[in-house]
DNA sequence: ATGAAAGCGCTAACAG
DNA sequence: CTGTTAGCGCTTTCAT
């Protein structure tokens, strides 16, 4: 069947310690046996078999990538970044889809720490230490990725939220918004967005205004969730906001289009800005304002850290920070 | 560090020959010595390296799934019936990310069979030759989720483009649209939706009339080719079709934007009719009018049989048909 | 029914 | 610089 290191040690007339030390570059070998070899290798297009390195060597080149749905643009994006830089290391992406359930994370956490994967990439909406203890019991190198990343000792990737919340606040604030409603993920999943919201208090109180508490409305995170609701809001007769800042585009285009359903001018009315200028941004009409954030980037770099971990390298910075970015559109004035 | 089948059997006063018939049941083992293992399984809450096993048993428990875009929300939708289903049977995935070019596909088909997975899961826009005959080649197992997958004896999932195809027509020549427009992807992945439009034409010769094939627009396959086209085409002072059917959602929100910032009505001037029913059909206004395909299903299904050909069962269906449905939404008429 | 032993393909001491 | 040898953890004959 396929050729292994014995064929070559033989059809090379040398040893297979000898065969292994170049392939691996482990040792000196002098250059006419190393010739010979590399020859046999070519012309058998032998490759190493990894299932057996990974066995003596207890540790695979497979990274674990742990993520919340895999259908959601946002990790796409970031799966993109992971698959491309891993690939180029020459690292295998395993793939595991949480549904965003701690119970899940865990099982996941334990089958890769039994595959021997060399790393482990989380990416979660909402990070939570059980998951993290495990990952750091196993010591096996792991970055992580989720808005609260931070609240843990651990390496991750990613935007600064609560600087983004407050950049939204200033830019809604200096617009001359009066009475701005916030949608936010609710209470299941409450923390992950508390970052945006305390930035957008921040900077509410640096300009002097008191935020209202009730001024947050709690919803299933899409976009339907968010178009009932807006149209309950609106039906009930209840006074309209200056602007609506919803922690992510598909809750926005919810609202965009509960406002344009009921004949409420965007943004003429009602300014709407949304979070991620995920795909749908660009496309509901009017156009939606929202936050940037370098999806690709931060897969990419996070895999790039993971790698270098994995490698032996130490790392200084533990938390890195990607700018994130208001993209200014039609949805707001 | 980890507890192996030598600490368990030395705990269970067994040879490990013993402990490994209890774990895999291959052979019978009294019950009292069963038990004994058992315990101390449970205990030390071992589990078996599952390299070892793949070392010995020449074959692993990956399965590798090779998909063209991960960030694509169809692609997402699938692979999330692949992967929960593969995990339910205790398969993992390992994600390769071709960017639907040949090249790549070929360079994971290879690395997948180095890394002697289980079975390969090939999701192509456009199948080729060459990519399927390598793995033919390889005698692994495979299952392939392409427009085109008939086109080669391999097994297959998805549903009948054709007849999707056939079924747009005749819902468009029955709303009484005299010109109709189709949009396609460019020629470089033109024949992956040749089948749409082949069925279409069936449509056109069914009820007697004659397809123009310039009525077919070859552009790149995404919102804003497909906005920047349409543009064009109307400012050029052409003669606006009756209804327009674009092969996928992204490229009918383009042509729904341009006409609607053109002030052209959607429908009442001009019908569009999408294929593939993301997300984005229902968010656009008007709602688009599309094609659905049970992405979750095609993913999962393809993986339970691929399992089931892992596993040795003789599957009699090569190429099974799913069914696909016309959503219809407000921008048709 | 159970154990001893060989070996999957590879790496890494250990000798020379 | 090169070869010999001992495993990595597991499955599977082959004896018993």
């Amino acid at each position: 069947m396929s050729v292994t290191i014995k064929d070559v040690a033989r059809m090379a007339g040398v040893s297979i310690s000898t065969v292994s030390r170049v392939i691996n570059n482990s040792k000196p070998v002098s250059n006419d046996i190393r010739e010979r070899v590399m020859d046999v290798i070519k012309t058998t297009s032998y490759v190493p078999n990894p299932v057996a390195r990974s066995l003596v060597l207890k540790k695979s080149n497979f990274i674990g990538v742990i993520v919340p749905d895999i259908s959601n643009y946002k990790i796409g994006e970031i799966l993109n970044g992971i698959e491309e830089i891993g690939k180029m290391y020459d690292y295998d992406i395993l793939l595991c889809n949480s549904y965003g359930e701690l119970e899940e994370e865990i099982k996941y956490i334990n089958l890769l720490i039994n595959k021997q994967v060399a790393g482990i990439l989380f990416v979660s909406w909402n990070l939570k230490k059980e998951a993290v203890d495990i990952i750091t019991a196993s010591s096996i190198p792991s970055v992580y990725v989720a808005k609260n990343a931070r609240e843990f000792d651990v390496f991750s990737v990613g935007i600064d939220h609560e600087k983004a919340g407050y950049d939204v606040g200033r830019y809604l604030l200096t617009k001359e918004n009066e009475d701005i409603m916030f949608i936010s993920p609710d209470h299941t999943s409450q923390t992950i967005n508390s970052f945006i919201i305390d930035g957008v208090k921040r900077a509410f109180s640096e300009s002097g205004r008191v935020f209202e508490e009730e001024h947050i409305k709690y919803i299933k995170a899409d976009t339907i969730s968010a178009y009932e609701f807006m149209t309950d809001y609106i039906k009930s007769g209840n006074k309209l906001p200056d602007a609506v800042f919803a922690t992510n585009d598909d809750m926005a285009a919810g609202v965009i289009n509960a406002l344009c359903d009921s004949n409420i001018e965007v943004p003429e009315k009602v300014s709407v800005v949304g979070y991620d200028n995920t795909k749908i941004s660009s496309i509901i009409r009017p156009a939606l304002t929202t936050v940037e954030q370098p999806l690709y980037d931060i897969g990419a770099i996070s895999i790039r850290i993971l790698i270098k971990k994995v490698e032996g390298f130490e790392m200084k910075e533990k938390n890195i920070t990607l700018p994130h970015n208001i993209i200014e559109r039609q949805s707001s004035i």
